[in-house]
DNA sequence: CTTTAATATTAGTATATTTGTATATTTGTA
DNA sequence: TACAAATATACAAATATACTAATATTAAAG
């Protein structure tokens, strides 16, 4: 009950990210598909748009999900394989 | 990116209890170990024990552990196999 | 350039969480 | 019964988070 192997910080991080309802959504969608730009998500989430941004703001904070641009959006995809792990024990 | 076929609201409140340094080590080394009680991870983590009697009780109403009263103690311990799934999967 | 679509950021308010201190409860034992 | 050890609970202060509405930024199209 002393030492860790592992980086609490970084796990604390992740775990308080994904502890919303609209966050676990967004990043356990994002994992079974290749990736999603934001007006998708509004749109399958019914979701307002700043509201969205919000939580992509606090996932790619969180190292969760990272985004790129293509032409005039941003695509958002689930890259962090610690997180991927964690995601796939969902069920 | 519609819907979910996992109770997204029952790993909501888990990712909710993990996302806590204090919280997140007690139940990892829960998990390690078959059991532990309250004095033990006080005086292992060094921090006063009704801040840990605290996070022990967000931890058991997440349903993250399980307590039960071993004479004048009380022993934690994991037993809930999704919490178990994602704890295992934490190096 | 100007406009438009897509996305991000900011600000204010309400609510929730964390922590420390004090106190209460439960159980074993003299 | 009284006392001590183990654990839980209550409460208040500080801090963090969430939600809504408004505004800003970016890039493509004309």
């Amino acid at each position: 009950m002393k030492d860790e192997n592992f980086d609490i910080e970084e796990y604390t991080i992740i775990f308080k990210a994904l502890a919303h309802p609209i966050r676990l959504t967004i990043a356990y969608n994002l994992m079974l598909q290749p990736e999603c730009n934001v007006s998708k998500m509004c749109k399958c989430l019914n979701i307002p748009q700043p509201t969205v941004s919000q939580h992509l703001s606090i996932l790619k904070n969180a190292n969760v999900i990272s985004g790129y641009r293509r032409a005039n959006q941003i695509c958002y995809k689930v890259e962090n394989p610690k997180v991927i792990n964690i995601l796939k024990q969902i069920s």
